[in-house]
DNA sequence: CGTATAGTGTACCGTTCGGTACAATAGAAA
DNA sequence: TTTCTATTGTACCGAACGGTACACTATACG
């Protein structure tokens, strides 16, 4: 009952890495056997589905861990300036500085997009409509916290696609700098 | 000699198309053979290397396409706001105002990434570079431009990772207008 | 015309793909 | 111990993969 290692849930996030690193497509299940250290019948037990399921069961927890760290903090009523200080830092833990690239972003640029699109921009409208909804409450109107809200994201993707092709996490860093003066210091533009 | 139809040239565009829609692991031979329409054999014959030598040809052209109708018209000495007006028309035109992804992008954030980095971090800089340079004569100090010009590069790849994840072309459209404003009618940041 | 070269159709190669079948094992519960 | 379920190793499947061999046709050029 209290195993000390829960099989499952522990690679998911090797399977994590391992799409990031190949892409959905690039990914395959020998690869997978490699990585995680289980075979294809193991694989098959924990998803039977294949792929597909694996691939799934990422996305859910990049999405529970954006919603535990980013979007539901962003959702309190008595949110600050601070709050929002906050999001970013977790975004830059997330996505190690700059080391690390967004799966959902990856995917919804390949072709496998149609599969989770669903879930793909259930993301990006979770993380808009949070960040939108607590820089309302800091003090944007609320069109301009749409605007902005939508300007960060934007702005963070971009910086991750930069850093990657220019082989610079420092691109990401001062991206995100950017973006958090901005909007947390300043609302003039 | 003066044939109407140049068959390696014309089909370079397809190929594009196609490595946009499938990526680049994604993307199979058979895929290529049935929507370019030419055999194995004819592929072969025009890129012995095969689908390495393809994604190469694409890079190129996509290469050549930016430094005429984007890199070389900044790098004009005489260059004025409407010059960088320009290149916002040029940039909405090539990525079909929201409909079409940055295909360097998207081999960026694969694994496919690696056996490209040149090219890809070459398209980046050079765009970047030439961005900074003209803002940089347009008024902004070298410093400003630079960043600026990172700004835009990072505003127009994340807008395109974001209109394909929310299926909303407009948000790139949004963000092309935005930037379009911040850098010609004013630079106050 | 003849000849050379550019381009193509067909058949095939070995490998890897995602996925399955099934018996064997491990471990907890009784 | 027995028993049940969770997990795994091994062997295998047909299909698709990227790529090659080679003979064939079309076309340009002398």
């Amino acid at each position: 009952m209290t195993k000390e290692v829960a099989a499952r849930s522990d690679i998911i996030p090797i399977l994590g890495e391992v799409f990031r690193e190949y892409g959905y497509s690039g990914t395959s299940l020998s690869e997978i056997t490699k990585r995680t250290g289980l075979g294809k019948s193991s694989l098959y037990h924990f998803f039977p589905s294949g792929k597909a399921e694996m691939a799934e069961a990422v996305l859910n927890d990049i999405d529970a861990w954006f919603q535990q760290n980013v979007f539901i903090p962003l959702h309190e009523p008595k949110i600050t300036a601070e709050s929002i200080n906050a999001m970013f830092k977790a975004v830059d833990r997330y996505f190690q500085s700059g080391n690390r690239i967004c799966l959902v972003g990856a995917i919804a640029l390949n072709n496998t997009r149609d599969q989770f699109i669903q879930k793909i921009s259930a993301y990006f409208k979770d993380w808009i409509d949070a960040l939108a909804l607590a820089l309302n409450r800091v003090g944007y109107s609320r069109s301009q916290a749409r605007i902005i809200a939508e300007e960060v994201v934007v702005g963070i993707q971009g910086a991750l696609v930069l850093a990657r092709s220019l082989n610079d996490p420092k691109a990401f860093t001062r991206t995100l700098n950017r973006l958090r003066k901005k909007v947390v210091f300043c609302s003039n533009d």
